[in-house]
DNA sequence: TTATAATAAGACAAAATAATCTTAAATCTT
DNA sequence: AAGATTTAAGATTATTTTGTCTTATTATAA
């Protein structure tokens, strides 16, 4: 059951590790994120220019430099930043991979999948970046293998 | 958000074809399931032969051929048939992809994932092909694009 | 101003998933 | 017995996702 994709993992764990270290104040390097979180450093950088592209981050180059919140982490909620990932339909998905499924033409299985996708859309509506890195902050939570 | 294979997808909307066409009762054509599905037939065939493996169907050569269930759609839970073809842990795995995430290691998705990844796992433990079927044939529902 | 450190961007490669094709084996019909 | 029909099995190809590498660009610092 693999509901993200390797990007929106990767990009969410990084943006958690941000605000872990500092509240998101200031530019962390994607050398070190990518070191601390066991990601290979290319790819993590690409990840993180969508997310610069999408305006919920700023890059700095040269020394010193790295990516830092452009808007607060406080106000990006996880659906923004899967979004930015995997495209605006990421919430509105037939289980069965019938393109017109909805109300007026469901598939078997609709009904059901409406709810359980309702409820994680809900989560992902409703919890800020900052959420989660308070409680990883607080609780010491697992962001690396 | 895509949650299921192809393999799923095209699994799950065959067997509840099947269902549909005579209640499971006789051998139905791989041929004309994957043309009335309009799914690719030699990919349909590698699919149900996996759940004819796993004793989920049992299938028969030659005129008048095809694949019939061996249990019946009232025994055959969604799980049971992901499980065969995504894997058994299927219903296990980090939101975030971390390996060793759990109630002694949490990462910072965890709480809200079990609850989410809870509810669909027990929906597709305890409704059967058969149910769904049901509900597909008694309202007419889509099982193609 | 030169060397160094860092992200940006795009080409390239590897791996996983999805789809197709070919040949074999089993079964039925005539 | 011969031919037609159908699934079985495995090889091959295509596509998507994931990961790596190279070169450019920007910034700092000596």
């Amino acid at each position: 059951m693999k509901v993200l994709s390797k990007s929106s993992e990767y990009g969410l764990r990084a943006l958690l590790y941000m605000v872990g270290k500092d509240g998101g104040q200031e530019f962390v390097s994607i050398r070190e994120m990518s070191e601390h979180l066991g990601i290979s450093f290319h790819f993590l950088t690409k990840i993180l220019q969508s997310l610069t592209q999408a305006n919920l981050l700023v890059s700095y180059r040269g020394p010193h430099g790295g990516v830092a919140f452009k808007v607060s982490p406080a106000q990006i909620l996880l659906g923004d930043v899967v979004r930015v990932l995997e495209g605006n339909d990421f919430f509105e998905k037939c289980l069965l991979g019938l393109p017109g499924c909805g109300e007026l033409a469901p598939c078997p299985m609709h009904a059901f999948w409406k709810e359980i996708r309702g409820a994680l859309k809900d989560e992902f509506e409703n919890t800020t970046i900052a959420d989660m890195g308070q409680k990883a902050l607080k609780r010491n939570l697992r962001l690396m293998p």
